[in-house]
RNA sequence: GGGCCGCUAGCUCAGCUGGUAGAGCAACGCCCUUUUAAGGCGUGGGUCGAAGGUUCGAAUCCUUCGCGGCUCACCA
């Protein structure tokens, strides 16, 4: 019988690790010699020729010609070429780890591997080193993907990067710019005097915007806290306790939806000024941008959604009043009353009525200006509606001193002068918390330590707030958030190849409710059958046993549920706590035919005779595993 | 959440209106002193995402589910 090609590739392999182990070989040495880059080579051939350097990296190409081997090492900066000669490879040694030529099929594509020797140039002309030793440095058991097309799937290359920036060595230089920068934005900020903090992730209370936040508990004070949704108002407790400048390069994680721009976790570089406004912040976000694309990328033209976009020229800063005014023709600054702001907007085709004036003049701006907004453009004066941690401005008490950076039509962050006076911020807070709850059934917690922070004082503060994904995806010219974030979330996933490779005999299912569907307990179920409470609207009920094994085979427990279909109208019942045959063993899983007898029999008698005029469906018998248990 | 699309060997992909599951790369064996998509000869490799259904017969048709993609909506 033989294995399936990826177990069978997996033991020939760990049998070659197997074989140098026996030889006196260490297949994973903690410790490698390299002197050289591979680029370092290429690009200085001219002093480095005849010299004696060693490269190191994974193996990518290997073609034997008999006497003559010629393969790729690929590292960091990129490939050079092995040139193999069995007359200058020195034979094995053991102590040393060198393999000579006799055993160079012991290593092979995916290896890392050590090679030293002299710079040299084939006959071909290819700058190559021409090993004297060559050493194992890590064994790789698993299979490369097709070396000319690498991965295409984009599941497979999500799940698996390291495999597609592995094949495809440029998918790497995305991540590598949005290294240098964030080191760029450090400097930046650095040099203008900020001070970088880091402000907690779990936070008791979730606040500085809206968005709906990730739960968790800490045991050690036994309360439920947030991951944070915002940073602000942490930062605003570091200016009321005496710095001036500071900004802090944070995650923020948002329990919301996740599109091509929107991602669970991401980052955002937040700052805060104090005595300043946010006329400040308007040049300090304009520099900021300049600065990163001429000093990461060399440029300041790019390339966004198909059109360029100048980070260079000084930017378009434009009221909101205005620019809806120019795109639309509609002054909602002149509108007297809700009515008619309201009229205005359905006479440009929104039909649907907003609250306020404000709140009409920023659902214009978001349906028909915001994509419009190719350049850098800095949108300012917001309905105070909208903007309860901002500042009014003083000419015009309705509209907020905030602005917001529109590049490529797509938000890149907001920013305003924060309001510190307590009384007017608690009393909007506590306005803004009851329309929340009657519009949205929603309670936002009112956080009453950071009015108090905000009652000792604080002094005159702008802050801004860029968020990095966005920004790198305008400099690095991608259209995906999942291309400037190296592990995109996804759902956890453990495929039945790997299941059978690691030893675990059934196929795993990641137990969950989805949402509408109905939990109730076995006996619970029972009672109201037997009350008959439920009974089936339709002709035909479909039910799926999910099974799960504890412990040994033939003495373990069973436990389990099943999934209805058809008991009740477009919902899903789930039965937990199924317990087949009690005291029968079901462990024997090699005979599903009986397998699935006994669960069918157990179910049929279980409901079937509470409602015998109803098809009842069983699916095959669903083997489940704890995804806890497997993880990883 | 809605619509559309995809899932076949480790990877990249064929597989027509239902009729014995295919190729290349990778792997294994042998040959080869200038290859770089090396080449030549030979060999092995599949729960066609899962479960049901229709059928004499299903990778193919139907239903449900899973995972993913695109897109719209929602949400900053």
């Amino acid at each position: 019988m033989s294995d399936k090609p990826l177990t069978e590739f997996r033991k020939i392999r760990i049998a070659k690790a197997e074989k140098l182990v026996e030889m006196g070989f260490n297949p994973y040495p903690s410790k490698c010699s390299r002197t050289h880059y591979a680029k370092t080579i290429t690009d200085n051939y001219d002093a480095l020729e005849g010299k004696t350097v060693t490269v190191a990296g994974r193996l990518m190409s290997w073609r034997k010609h008999g006497a003559l081997t010629f393969g790729h090492i690929q590292d960091q900066s990129g490939r050079i070429q092995l040139y193999i000669r069995r007359d200058i490879l020195q034979d094995t040694d053991q102590s040393r780890g060198n393999i000579g030529y006799a055993h160079l099929k012991l290593i092979e594509v995916g290896d890392f591997v050590e090679a030293a020797g002299r710079v040299t140039r084939t006959e071909r002309g290819e700058i190559s080193v021409r090993p004297d030793t060559i050493r194992l440095i890590t064994k790789s058991i698993r299979p490369l993907p097709e070396k000319r097309s690498g991965l295409k799937d984009r599941e497979a290359v999500l799940r698996r990067r390291y495999l597609d920036t592995t094949m495809q060595p440029h998918k790497r230089e995305a991540f590598e710019n949005i290294s240098r920068m964030l080191f760029a934005i450090r400097t930046f900020f650095n040099e203008r005097g900020f001070l970088e903090f880091h402000t907690p992730v779990l936070q008791p209370l979730y606040g500085g915007g809206t968005a709906k936040p990730f739960t968790t508990h800490v045991n050690a004070l036994g309360c439920d806290v947030y991951l944070a949704i915002s940073h602000e108002l942490y930062l605003k407790r570091l200016i009321a306790a005496g710095f001036d400048r500071v900004y802090t390069i944070g995650k923020y994680f948002r329990n919301e939806g996740i599109d091509r721009s929107h991602h669970p976790e991401f980052s955002m570089i937040e700052t805060m000024t104090a005595y300043e406004n946010y006329e400040y912040n308007m040049d300090l976000v304009e520099d900021l941008f300049r600065y990163v694309a001429q000093n990461v990328f060399g440029r300041t033209v790019f390339r966004v959604n198909g059109r360029e976009v100048d980070f260079g020229r000084p930017w378009k800063r434009i009221s909101m009043v205005d620019a809806v005014r120019e795109v639309t023709g509609v002054d909602f600054s002149k509108c007297t009353s809700v009515d008619e702001a309201n009229a205005r907007l359905s006479a440009m085709g929104i039909n649907e009525p907003q609250a306020s004036a404000g709140l009409c003049l920023v659902k214009a701006f978001e349906e028909k200006v915001e994509a419009t907004l190719i350049s850098p453009t800095l949108v300012y004066g917001h309905p105070m509606d909208i903007s309860p941690l901002a500042k009014p401005m003083d000419d015009n008490p309705d509209y907020a001193e905030r602005f917001e950076i529109f590049i490529g039509g797509m938000e890149c962050g907001d920013n305003w002068s924060e309001q510190n006076d307590p009384v007017r911020l608690l009393e909007t807070w506590k306005s803004k918390q009851q329309s929340l709850m009657l519009a949205a059934e929603e309670i936002h917690p009112l956080d009453y330590d950071f009015i108090e922070v905000m009652e000792y004082g604080m002094p005159p503060t702008t802050g801004i707030g860029p968020g990095i994904e966005r920004m790198a995806m305008l400099f690095t010219e991608q259209d995906n958030i999942d291309d400037v974030i190296f592990f995109p979330l996804m759902r956890p996933v453990l495929s039945p190849l790997n299941a059978e490779i690691y030893g675990i005999d059934e196929r795993v299912y990641v137990e969950r409710v989805a949402e509408g569907d109905i939990l109730i307990t076995m006996d619970e179920f029972v009672s109201l059958l037997e009350d008959g409470i439920i009974s089936p609207p339709a002709s035909r009920v479909t039910v799926r046993p999910y099974l799960r094994f504890w412990g040994d085979l033939g003495r373990g427990r069973t436990s389990g549920y099943l999934e209805i279909e058809g008991l009740i109208k477009d919902k899903r019942l789930r039965v937990v706590g199924f317990a087949p045959a009690p005291g029968k063993a079901l462990h024997d899983l090699t005979d599903t035919r009986k397998l699935r007898a006994v669960i069918e029999s157990s179910v049929r008698d279980g409901i079937g005779g509470y409602f015998p005029d109803c098809e009842i469906r069983i699916h095959g018998v669903i083997l489940l595993h704890d995804p806890r248990l497997h993880a990883g």
